[in-house]
RNA sequence: GCCGGGGUGGCGGAACUGGUCAGACGCGCCCGACUUAAAAUCGGGUGCCUUCGGGCAUGCGGGUUCGAGUCCCGCCCCCGGCACCA
């Protein structure tokens, strides 16, 4: 047989599929609904370079055996891609490039999928979607605009994060450490009007997982996330500031403690501060405000400053001093806190430096004390009885508070969706009418970020008829996070054509949830949680009929260079496309399948693919042996019962437990056992199984083998099935352990009684000698598998 | 501090619900065959120690069990999330 050369054969193999249209998808005739379905998504990628690295190799990869495996068990399979074309890492890119952020763009566009299908991917291309297409932002628009109506897109003056490198705002869920996730530039605090999503609304909703049956989540992913949103349950509790006649509520986690508050603080940016407080502390609250919390919590000593006020506590009628003090954060809670010295490390702190006053309200024994009539109350119940009597006194009732912050998603940068947003004198804030969608992304002179929108530059776009009166008005010009982009990508997919409308409700349905999504831990509190959001609020609006978008996540682990993950700004990048020149696509995809686990982080090195390599050359040589001299027909020879176990092996590796680097192990281990004799009765049996289970680790050579075995389409036929029968065995080898240590192991046939696997254990001679003259206390029998003959 | 994940040969790792002297499969290394030679290929060996009887080994120390990498308790270390969040 010819010599086994992956340059050759992979271009041929991978022009029959796009001829037969081999892994494209068209929708169900409406209606179907019991047919099996698998959608099968990978994040998809950033055009930023011109080339995919290792990592992305490897997750894509993994969703090909995963949308194999299905598509050959008979289900319909969805396996779409696109671009997460707008953003920052394409314009960044296009910056350090010089040139047009969609010419750079889409230049790296034509490489990517030039590498994708050089790899031999089962990708439906029909079903492709960028997200700098008018033809996708203008429904990405549209969705802002639902969004908007019903108050789930605001926009409002807060202070938010802003990347002095990059020049614009950038979300919470990516500072990491008080710096860029992107750019890695320290992160300043910057009073803004920007545009939010209303996360914060599904709060509750986020932490639970509406998940479809078999839908499963990693542990680490929801704890993760449940960290993120920070839910605390307690109480707002009412202080009166008698002399001013106004109220000033507090979050507490801690009613119980009310009557150890000794004073009360409110947080810089409070509008007390401002209304009511002394020259002094006014003073204060300028200069500690416009710091960051990152370094107010990194203060040693605690700051603040007595506003002049006092505030009444409604339990006691005590006064208590109102202090202005940077510990209190406005962003949480109410922006004011009752200060309880003796059972609050910081409010303790803050006393200690100021002088004032501590009184212990909860024993040793964790009951009440000094607290009027609920003393002696455990501190479990006597929040619910405090609360209680406040609630009865109108000063307070149960309140629930969240870390979660609401999303700001608009950017001061050029490459990005518009904001869909008309302001006139007249009218205030107009959303552009849905027929005047899409709002296109002019071209701009210069679209480098100054700190402000660039497109607020181009004069032309920017003034408008106001859509409302007709009068002047201008533009938002403002443009979308890409995340906005991301979190809904995946609806368009099941619906990419469709121009009435983002997406079609029943084939939405029908496709959705995403079977199994496979993507980075990374984007767990980001693009992950926002995605959620998107299909929750969805539901509300009656767009779809599910509640979470991806039924079954999976987080591959890093492929890593030097310890750290394999990425652009690090330039530690290794492409695939030297390996694939050298070993093919198959050895390349099989390789970075067998590294190891899935989900664990993996140094690169190509170190080992040469035994990938040697297999790939092996089951070329030997199925090529079978091919020519093993008889026909399936008469059972001493490999079937092996080659079905392999099935069943495989299969439940992929299948069940997402693990795709044992299968190949077991192939290569049935491969060594056919080799043994190629013209067995059953070698040929053995040959096309392998040639059929590898085929979604090494396509294209699967797919020749299986042709010069005498058959044709192999990517479409059924998915090998384990024969139960034939994986029984008549006879097993039998462990004989003496108190647990193994004294002997003999074949006998199976399904004999645990008295007759006792007999022949005893009969044994080894055994004989460490049972002789001892007791027997007890024996163990596991059928068809060991006795334990336990003497003393 | 709170929460989650992890720790097995020189290396990647296997052992799925406690059950075949733990270490499959691959890499690397060693030996051999073929070759003028090399590559490729094929065959064999490879946890540690050993007085060659055996002993010790799955981060450490206990425990449960006839039997523990797997279960329980207590530590140590590594990775990730949250943290002046009241």
């Amino acid at each position: 047989m010819d010599k086994y050369e992956p340059t050759q054969i992979e271009p041929k193999w991978q022009r029959v599929w796009a001829d037969a249209r081999a892994f494209n998808v068209p929708n169900p005739e409406p209606g179907a609904v019991d047919e099996k379905r698998w959608y099968q998504l990978e994040m998809l990628p950033y055009p930023s370079a011109k080339s995919l690295h290792m990592g992305h190799v490897f997750n894509y990869t993994m969703g090909d055996v995963v949308t194999h495996y299905h598509r050959r068990n008979g289900a319909r399979v969805l396996r779409p891609m696109g671009w997460d074309a707008f953003g920052l890492p394409a314009e960044n890119a296009a910056i350090r490039e010089g040139g047009h952020p969609r010419d750079i763009t889409e230049e790296s566009i034509v490489l990517i999928r030039e590498q994708m299908q050089r790899l031999g991917w089962a990708i439906d291309w029909d079903r492709e979607v960028s997200s700098h297409e008018p033809t996708f932002y203008k429904w990405t628009q549209w969705l802002f605009l639902r969004f908007f109506e019903r108050g789930l897109a605001y926009r409002r003056a807060a202070p938010v994060n802003w990347c002095p490198n990059d020049q614009t705002v950038i979300a919470n869920e990516y500072v990491v450490d008080g710096h860029c996730e992107r750019c890695g530039a320290l992160i300043e605090l910057r009073n803004m009007t920007q545009w939010f999503f209303k996360t914060t609304a599904y709060a509750d909703e986020l932490r639970e997982y509406e998940l479809p049956p078999g839908g499963e989540w990693p542990e680490r992913t929801k704890t993760i996330q449940r960290n993120w949103i920070g839910r605390s349950e307690g109480a707002e509790i009412l202080f009166r500031v008698e002399e001013l006649d106004i109220d000033l509520p507090v979050f507490t986690t801690r009613p119980d403690t009310l009557f150890g508050a000794t004073f009360f603080v409110v947080a810089p940016e409070h509008d007390f501060v401002e209304a009511y407080a002394s020259e002094e502390a006014k003073e204060y609250a300028k200069h500690a405000g416009a710091r960051r919390a990152e370094d107010r919590a990194a203060e040693t000593v605690k700051t603040g400053v007595f506003t002049g006020h006092h505030a009444t506590n409604p339990v006691n009628g005590e006064r208590l001093p109102i202090w202005v003090a940077d510990y209190v954060l406005m962003d949480y809670g109410t922006g004011a806190i009752m200060a309880v010295p003796a059972h609050d490390e910081r409010d303790n702190e803050f006393a200690q430096t100021f002088d004032l006053s501590v009184r212990t309200v909860i024993d040793d024994d964790g009951r009440l004390v000094n607290s009027a009539q609920f003393d002696g109350e455990e501190a479990e119940v006597a929040k619910a009885s405090i609360v209680a009597w406040l609630r009865n006194e109108g000063r307070g009732a149960p309140a629930i508070s969240y870390r979660l912050r609401d999303w700001s998603f608009s950017r001061q940068r050029y490459w990005g969706a518009p904001i869909p947003i008309i302001y006139c004198d007249d009218c205030g804030v107009v959303p552009v009418p849905d027929e005047d969608l899409p709002v296109l992304l002019p071209d701009v002179d210069d679209y480098l970020p100054k700190g402000k929108a660039p497109l607020a530059s181009n004069e032309e776009w920017l003034h408008v008829d106001c859509p409302k009166c007709g009068g002047p008005a201008t533009r938002e010009a403002d443009t979308m996070d890409t995340f906005v982009d991301s979190s809904w990508y995946f609806i368009r997919y099941v619906d990419p054509t469709n121009d009435e409308a983002p997406f079609g409700r029943e084939v939405v349905d029908y496709w959705m949830p995403v079977s199994q999504y496979i993507g980075g831990i990374d984007h767990s509190t980001g693009h992950l949680l926002y995605s959620r959001f998107f299909v929750k609020a969805l539901n509300d609006m009656g767009m779809l009929g599910f509640r979470e978008p991806f039924a079954r996540l999976y987080h591959q682990g890093w492929i890593t260079m030097g310890g750290t993950k394999m990425s652009k700004t690090r330039g530690n990048l290794v492409g695939p496309d030297d390996l694939v020149d050298e070993y093919g696509a198959d050895a390349v995809r099989t390789y970075i399948l067998f590294m190891g686990p899935g989900d664990k982080d993996k140094e690169w090195s190509d170190a080992g693919i040469e035994g990938i390599v040697r297999f790939l050359r092996r089951l070329w040589r030997i199925v090529g042996e079978v091919a020519e001299r093993a008889p026909e027909g399936r008469a059972a020879g001493p490999l079937t019962r092996t080659t079905h176990a392999t099935i069943a092996r495989v299969s439940d590796d992929i299948g069940r437990r997402f693990q795709f680097h044992t299968p190949v192990s077991a192939l290569m281990e049935l491969l060594h056992a056919l080799a043994e004799d190629t013209s067995a009765p059953d070698a040929r049996f053995a040959a096309e199984t392998i040639v059929s289970l590898i085929q979604p680790y090494a396509p294209h050579i699967a797919e020749e083998l299986w042709q010069r075995l005498g058959h044709e389409r192999l990517w479409e036929q059924p998915w090998p099935v384990a024969d139960e029968s034939l994986l029984e065995r008549s006879t097993f080898e039998l462990v004989v352990q003496v108190n647990g240590k193994v004294r002997d192991r003999f074949i006998v046939e199976t399904g004999l009684s645990d008295d007759e696997l006792v007999e022949r254990a005893k009969a044994s001679e080894r055994v004989q000698a460490h049972i002789d003259g001892a007791q027997i206390r007890k024996t163990v029998v596991v059928p068809d598998k060991l006795v334990n003959i336990v003497v003393g």
